[in-house]
DNA sequence: GCGAATTAGGTTGCACACAATTAAATTGCG
DNA sequence: CGCAATTTAATTGTGTGCAACCTAATTCGC
C-alpha cells in the first residue's frame, strides 16, 4: 500500500475498485463457461476407457445412442438431435460405416438424403453398451436424483444459450 | 403384438422388460454426458461472436483469463489450471504469440520451462474483455445465484470425474 | 415444363484435444 | 563426478467441431 502518490488518493481508490471488479468478472473459477467446458472434457476422459473396447470414440457413441433409439433416419435428423452439422457428422459416419456398425444409403425417394441404418453388428452392440452408462453412474455419484436435476438444468441452459444472441458489446471495429 | 409365438409369453415379457431398461439407460436425453457436451458446445457458440472482435478463439480466451489473473507462469501451470496438456497449449500459445498478445520465453534458470508473459497489448485487452462475461451473463439468465450454484455443482462434478476410474465393465477383448 | 430459390450432404481449411513419442534439461544417487 | 530417472515442452497423428463453400436434387412460381 501507499507506494508513490503522484495522483489523488481518490483516483487510486477508483482505479483499484475498477480493477477488483474486472478481476471478479474475469475470474476463471467463477465462469460458467469454464465449468461447463472442463467438466465436459473430464466426462469425455472418463468415457474413453469404457468405449475403447467397443471401438467407439465419444461422439461416435452419441451417434450410436441416437440410432439405437431408432435408425432409418437422415444425417440431418441425427445432427438436429446432437446439435452437430454435416461437416462433423459426415466423416464420423463414414468411420462408423467403415467399422461395419452403420450403413449409409441414399434415399431413393429423395436422393439428397442419406438414410442411416444399423447393421446387425451395430444393433448387437446395444446390449454391450448398456454397461457404459451404468459404470459412469457408479463412478460419478450414484445419486440419481442429483444427476437428473443437473441434466434438467443443463438442458434448460442449453436452450437459453441456443436462442441467445448476445448484445454486440463492442462497436464493430472498436479495437481493430 | 402377438406376431409369431415360438417361445413362451413369459420369455417375451422378460425380453421386453430388458429392452425397456436398456432404453432407459441409453436414452440420449437422460445422459448427463450429453447434457454437458451439448451445453458446452452451445456456450462456445455464444462466445464466438463476442470474442471475434478481440481476435480470440474460445480456448485462447481461457488462456488469457489465466494470464490476466497472473502472468509469468509456465506452460504446465496454465495447463494445470485449464486441465489441458502441452499438445493443445503449445500451438495455441504460438498463435497468441503471433498475434502479439503473449511472449514465450525460456526460463533462464531452468531451460526446460517456457514462461508466459503478457505483452502490453495482451494486458490492455483485459479491460475490453470485461464486457464479454457481462454480455454472456445478460444473454443467459442474469440470475447470479443460479449461475453460482451451477458453477459449484459442475466444479464438484469435475473433481469427481477427474478422480474417477470407472470399473472396467468389459472383460478385455470381449467384443473384438 | 422450366428456371430460381431452397434443401441435403459433402469438401476444405482451421483450431482444438489428447495419446504417444521425442528431445532437452535437471535432479538424484552412488 | 557420472549416469539413470524425472521433468518440461514440443512434435506427430487421429478425431472431432464448425465456418465457408460446393454440388446435386427438389420445389415452387409462372
Amino acid at each position: 500500500m501507499s507506494r508513490r502518490s503522484p495522483s489523488s488518493t481518490a483516483d487510486q481508490a477508483k482505479q483499484a475498485a475498477k480493477a477488483a471488479e474486472a478481476a471478479q468478472w474475469l475470474a476463471l473459477d467463477h465462469q460458467l463457461c469454464f465449468a461447463l467446458y472442463s467438466s465436459s472434457l473430464a466426462m469425455t476422459k472418463v468415457y474413453k476407457p469404457l468405449l475403447e473396447p467397443l471401438g467407439l470414440t465419444y461422439p461416435q457413441y452419441l451417434v450410436m445412442l441416437v440410432l439405437w433409439e431408432g435408425d432409418g433416419v437422415t444425417v440431418s435428423q441425427v445432427g438436429e438431435r446432437l446439435k452437430l452439422d454435416s461437416g462433423t457428422l459426415t466423416p464420423l459416419l463414414k468411420r462408423l460405416e467403415a467399422q461395419g456398425l452403420v450403413q449409409r444409403l441414399r434415399d431413393t425417394a429423395d436422393e439428397r438424403r442419406v438414410l442411416l441404418q444399423l447393421t446387425s453388428t451395430g444393433r448387437a452392440m446395444k446390449s454391450q453398451a448398456v454397461a457404459v452408462p451404468q459404470a459412469i453412474s457408479c463412478a460419478v455419484a450414484c445419486e440419481l436424483d442429483e444427476i437428473t436435476a443437473l441434466v434438467r438444468q443443463l438442458a434448460q441452459l442449453r436452450e437459453r444459450l441456443s436462442s441467445a444472441s448476445p448484445a454486440p458489446v463492442f462497436p464493430p471495429r472498436s479495437a481493430a
